[in-house]
RNA sequence: GCGCUCGUAGCUCAACGGAUAGAGCACUUGACUACGGAUCAAGAGGUUGCAGGUUCGAAUCCUGCCGAGCGCACCA
């Protein structure tokens, strides 16, 4: 019996109760059930009659012992109790909760997919970094999570778009191009300009494929065009050895050529929402929650920033995705407000059509302190210099378990261990435990039998109760990692109960025979569960885009 | 000054409004003739920044204060 099943078998229970005329209330559509923290209370645990109380005008534990008593003919349901204010605290039937290990089997990769998103078409626009310098510590964050909510949506039935909003229009393209430049002439960095040993390698790489640049009417159009295109292909290049892979690279200029631009600021034009004064076009935004109205185009005639934003958010939308969602760095928290109100300026729904994730900033630490970095310096932390510090399981682990919400503190030297207390080792650890059961049992010569012919009901051991249970909440906790866009719930499942809860299960439950033992109907049985377990670890880590070595 | 975000064990971090706030590290104490001990068990460690409010119930929601980060351009 799965916690859905349960869910729906209290509900059940509800409904009979309310049609026997015990209660007068409204059945709720869903009932959710809960892990128990403490095991003294069941395996699992609702508050529904807690919720119905008020509105049946009845005190809770009454309600909770009415809901009980249907409860317990339920099919799969073993004990059922009333406690504290009202909670129902369920016990599964003896075997019951053996179906779980059937279930992820039988399901293979597919175990943890759920329905909790379908129908939903999802834009996902995350690193987005500029092409005028490698990837950097903070845009790798994004890298991480973005692509894990990716696969999280995915699994939960999304229609996913990644993509990458290549910003090469504008000023800061301008500096990049005049500091290649200035480099191929072993000039010093212009005022404003990038500095770096990379800026050298790419004005040589150019120069390498031009080697007339310098001579040319205009070299630093040479230099940008080449340049950004090089840029360009490392950031690719980086992300992809990081297992992440867009299905868009949108070009902001390609906005600005087709039209685009006008085309979004004539629908504002004609929805009200546009403006002139003092020789600018502007966005009437401060009507909808903005602190002040924002220049479209400026009194020159040039575009401002936000007009491709307008044009490529209206872009997306006519694409066909309902959701829009766009992943940005601290530094761009003050930029939410307007872009909120961009969406609703379009007749959209902010926090529906369009959402905004703020991540925090990260910082690396090698010996208990910060690495400092400055990008005008040139003194940049990449994605290179992570993943050659730690490797790339352990960078996107480290970067996905953790909210986004707030700073976060890598210790590079901890990461880089490869003992338990790197939690990715910890977990990879348990996937690999579990891939060596299965194949010293085929070394053994014992065979995998049908989990159908396996007697669940031997599986009692309160190691493997535990184990089940950790097993049966992998498609719940994709399902409200993938709706809260919080990854790192994933990463929390596996250590702490996935992994945890195998590495006890090992401890206690031996599993193949010793000596002269005999393999029996239990040998089989804790197979199956290992088999799932194995199931449910490499599947948790492929959410994460990490992965689920065989042997370490 | 204004706005957004964040303050949880010594440290790094969890906890879709639920019961006694949890893990790992570090610390103390145990368990190995081992299906890979790269493990497991136990202990200690907290006024969830402070003060109010909402509710059957608040780390979580609301208000005010304190502290930190990041923003507040006809820059991109």
């Amino acid at each position: 019996m799965t916690p859905d099943q349960l869910g729906a078998a209290v509900r059940a229970a509800v409904q009979a109760v309310v049609e026997a005329g015990e209660l007068a209330v409204a059945v709720p559509a869903e009932v959710t059930v809960d892990r128990t923290k403490n095991r003294d209370h069941g395996d699992y645990a609702t508050n529904v009659a807690l919720q119905l109380a008020k509105p049946a005008g009845r005190p809770p534990r009454e309600v909770a012992e009415l809901i009980a008593a249907q409860l317990r003919t339920a099919d799969g349901v073993g004990s059922v109790d009333v406690a504290g204010p009202g909670f129902l605290n369920v016990r599964l039937a003896e075997g019951a909760l053996g179906t779980v290990a059937v279930r992820a089997v039988a399901a293979g990769p597919a175990y943890g997919r759920n329905e909790a998103a379908v129908g939903q078409s999802v834009n996902l626009e995350f690193v987005s970094a500029n092409p005028t310098g490698p990837i950097h510590i903070g845009a790798v964050r994004w890298a991480a999570v973005g692509d894990a909510l990716a696969r999280l949506l995915e699994a939960s039935g999304a229609k996913v778009a990644r993509e990458y909003y290549f910003n090469d229009h504008g000023t800061q393209i301008d500096r990049f191009a005049r500091s290649l430049l200035a480099a191929a002439l072993g000039e010093s960095t212009p005022e404003d300009g990038y500095a770096g040993a990379y800026i050298d390698d790419i004005a040589q790489q150019v120069l390498a494929l031009v080697p007339g640049a310098l001579a040319q009417d205009d070299p630093q159009e040479v230099f940008r065009g080449h340049g950004v295109q090089l840029m360009f292909d490392h950031i690719k290049a980086s992300l992809h050895s990081f297992g992440v892979d867009f299905d868009v690279y949108f070009h902001e200029n390609s906005l600005h050529e087709s039209g685009a631009v006008e085309r979004a600021v004539d629908r504002l034009r004609s929805l009200g929402r546009i403006y002139e004064k003092d020789g600018a076009v502007w966005l009437r935004t401060t009507d909808l929650g903005d602190d002040k109205d924002r220049v479209v185009l400026k009194s020159d005639g040039v575009p401002a920033y936000i007009s491709g934003d307008l044009a490529y958010y209206l872009d997306k939308r006519e694409r066909g995705f309902d959701r829009v969602v766009i992943m940005l760095g601290a530094d761009h928290s003050g930029y939410v407000g307007r872009l909120m109100a961009m969406c609703a300026a379009f007749g959209d729904e902010p926090g529906v059509h369009l959402e905004i994730l703020i991540g925090q900033l990260v910082n690396l630490l090698r010996d208990g302190q910060p690495l400092k970095m400055s990008k005008r310096a040139g003194t940049v932390i990449t994605l290179e210099d992570l993943v050659d510090a730690v490797g790339v399981d352990a960078a996107r682990y480290a970067l996905a378990r953790s909210s986004a919400d707030s700073t976060l503190d890598i210790d590079l030297d901890l990461w880089a261990r490869r003992t338990s207390d790197n939690p990715v080792f910890y977990v990879q650890y348990a996937a690999t435990r579990a891939a060596s059961v299965l194949r010293n049992a085929d070394e053994m010569g014992i065979a995998l039998v049908d989990p159908a012919e396996v007697d669940l009901s031997l599986l009692t051991h309160p190691r493997e109760t535990e184990l089940l249970l950790a097993l049966a909440e992998l498609p719940r906790v994709v399902a409200a990692a993938a709706e809260l866009r919080e990854p790192h719930r994933v990463a929390r499942y596996l250590e702490e109960q996935v992994a945890k809860s195998a590495q006890r299960f090992w401890d206690d439950c031996q599993v193949l025979p010793k000596g002269d033992e005999e393999v029996t109907p239990l040998t089989h049985a804790r197979l199956l569960l290992w088999r799932a377990t194995r199931v449910v670890l490499e599947n948790g880590l492929t959410l994460l885009g990490v992965s689920a070595p065989e042997r370490m």
